[in-house]
DNA sequence: CTAATCATGTAAGGCGTTACATGATTTT
DNA sequence: AAAATCATGTAACGCCTTACATGATTAG
């Protein structure tokens, strides 16, 4: 059993979706979760139905193809829960500006100063977009454990935090390799 | 070119290393930027070298292998220092734990509960080394940064950054899954 | 009229992980 | 005597990205 499937079934574990309903959500992390390219959703839940760990209803789409609303199966639900309670296995992190700030004595001074505020800029952004749902997910009470969608309240503020963690690092070499 | 290059590249960035030493660094990231396993690392060396962006010397060594002591050509470091001031691209962050948070309403609350316990846990001791780490760099002045260890230093407080983030996160969804 | 959206899939190729292989020297 | 360290490499396989393909409906 890949990630990736795992992935899969936590994205239906409230409620069917189409795969390219599940495309849209993993392109870009709106909340902060994982990511996977159609290529390879689609034939993974192909797969995963031919395995049992969901099933799906067919409706009639706008194009060429039919529209699959996928579920997941009690197989499936009973494999995410276990999945669900098993400490992770860490993967190591991999940062390309990190990667750079190692050798950064290689190159120009005050290129790789203009790089960081760059950064910066990035990070304030996404920062301030990320804030901003998240306090629409607190107006509409997504910060209760209660709630269905504590979960994805929960990703939300780990992108809050990771977003700040890097803006203060950026910072703090922008000052650091003043002149 | 790859950004496994790049990051041999800059491994090399402050002098010569054998094979050997490369994959000591990149197996567990004691700073924290890449990471890379040897069957990678190895014939992507020769290919470089083929490339004429590394070289190095042959010495004897311990056992049926020689050593391989490589070094930068000028050619490595120009494509080093240009990719360096480049702004990075950006690869989605991919965090298990974060994945298993978003579907955490499908499993058991105090199981959960017990798994961020036990996840901040490892989060502290990991702090706990960097920090320590940290201290004893800055003893030695690499947090100057026209120290050549600058790099370095940057990326381990990156990483200390990383595993208070981490931690914080942790131990809030703790407070926040009680009863 | 052009472009984007909805909706599902395939093909090719590169990146990365796990496992295998060798063998002298040093540590336990 | 057994295990770890030094040191370089290969083989197999799976994961992941980029690109291609189709075609009706809706938005600009």
């Amino acid at each position: 059993m890949s990630t990736l499937r795992y992935a899969l079934l936590a994205a239906l574990h409230a409620g069917p979706l189409t795969g390219y309903e599940i495309v849209q959500r993993m392109r870009r992390p709106i909340g902060y979760y994982w990511t996977a390219q159609q290529s390879q959703i689609y034939p993974e839940l192909a797969r995963m139905t031919a395995d049992g760990l969901i099933d799906h209803d067919v409706a009639a789409g706008p194009g060429p193809h039919d529209r699959k609303i996928h579920r997941l199966t009690a197989a499936g639900r009973a494999e995410l829960a276990q999945w669900l309670v098993q400490p992770p296995q860490r993967r190591p992190p991999k940062d390309e500006l990190v990667l750079k700030t190692y050798a950064l004595a290689a190159a120009d001074r005050e290129a790789m100063r203009a790089l960081y505020r760059a950064e910066a800029q990035k990070h304030r952004r996404r920062l301030d977009d990320y804030l901003a749902q998240q306090a629409q997910a607190e107006a509409q009470g997504h910060d209760d454990p209660a709630n269905p969608k504590f979960g994805a309240y929960a990703t939300l503020r780990m992108g809050v935090a990771a977003e700040r963690t890097m803006l203060d690092w950026c910072e703090w070499l922008v000052l650091r390799l003043e002149r």
